[in-house]
DNA sequence: AAACCTCACAACCGCCTTCCG
DNA sequence: TCGGAAGGCGGTTGTGAGGTT
């Protein structure tokens, strides 16, 4: 929601019945501001953050207070890695709703929009930059969906698996390193491979995050290309997820391949082998048939099942 | 051991929207 | 209708911790 909300019948500038030019504080909060902060809010609400800071005795603008809160001190704030489930669940969402963090965060219990941003720009931007890919672009997305979600769901598999001595569709990911007890549990989703694998329909499997049986049949199917011409990383491939962690979102389906980003200059159509190899930085294959060494340093894409899965690919004749 | 580098994340900034007098 | 204040949001920066050379 944007935009403020003022109670009526109240000034608007109030500081308690004092007015004073007061040196405001700058830089990281100290234990006794965020003391302050606390208390004061647990006794009388949040916002008016403006007059609260100065009804607490904090030397910091209203703003900062309320970043502060929402942040860092709020008890419901989630502390942690983000899960595997809760990553792929953010690129989902940006690839719906682009950069809007607060909007993702309200689908992601516990995480702030500060939080999904600061990941988005240290980890997903990073990747798009050893990929010479600008990280808004049609091609990261579909790099992303062709061999970012399957890693992250293949993760998420291995984790549970790894974790249970059930392999049950509606085992529980134990992979959560949530500290709180009062946080839902992260969206869990089934591995398309092993779902393929099984010969059966994927079975959806989140109290709260689901992905769609064609959507996972689509994910497992990996890229769908012509022969001879196309890049795995085709718009055509598109997957959905079903979400029903906040009844807000009612538009419960959406495709990455539709997603809102720039698409100019994208054509649907790559060179492939070895220009994409040499692209993405992935591996490629020599006239010779030696396949050239994988560069990729991030530990998403290190794993020697990314080279066999871009081999599958070419062997797919994709 | 020290210098340097990288990364994660807290915090700030500026712009925008909303609301009310 | 308009102006100002409050609050929300996305982008950016600063900084400390940990790793590497």
């Amino acid at each position: 929601m944007r935009g403020g909300t003022r109670p009526s019948g109240t000034k608007r500038v109030s500081n308690c019945g004092e007015e004073e030019s007061r040196e405001l504080r700058r830089g990281p909060w100290t234990l006794e501001e965020d003391t302050m902060l606390s208390h004061y809010i647990a006794k009388h609400g949040e916002g008016r953050w403006n007059m609260l800071a100065k009804c607490a005795g904090l030397m910091r603008t209203g703003k900062s207070c309320r970043l502060r809160w929402l942040n860092y001190l709020k008890p419901d704030i989630k502390r942690g890695n983000l899960t595997p489930q809760e990553q792929l669940l953010i690129l989902d969402l940006h690839s719906k709703w682009g950069n809007r963090w607060s909007k993702i965060a309200e689908h992601l219990p516990g995480r702030t929009d500060n939080e999904i941003k600061n990941y988005w720009r240290t980890r997903v931007q990073k990747q798009a930059r050893q990929m010479n890919i600008e990280s808004n672009s049609k091609r990261f997305f579909d790099a992303v969906r062709c061999f970012w979600v399957p890693r992250l769901l293949q993760k998420m598999e291995q984790t549970s698996t790894s974790s249970s001595s059930s392999s049950s569709l509606t085992t529980q990911n134990q992979m959560d390193i949530s500290p709180s007890p009062n946080y839902p549990a992260a969206p869990m989703v089934q591995n398309p491979n092993l779902i393929s694998s099984e010969n059966s329909m994927p079975a959806v499997t989140s109290p709260n995050t689901t992905i769609s049986a064609d959507s996972m049949a689509i994910i497992s199917q990996q890229p769908q290309i012509p022969e001879n011409s196309k890049n795995p990383l085709s718009p055509s491939n598109n997957y959905s997820v079903h979400n029903n962690i906040n009844p807000i979102l009612d538009d419960n389906c959406y495709y990455v391949g539709n997603s809102n980003f720039d698409m100019e200059g994208f054509n649907g159509e790559y060179p492939i082998s070895s220009d994409m190899g040499s692209f993405y930085n992935l591996p490629s294959q020599s006239q010779e048939g030696n396949w050239t060494s994988y560069d990729m340093t991030d530990t998403l894409w290190t794993n020697l099942d990314d080279i066999w899965q871009l081999r599958d690919l070419e062997e797919m004749g994709i």
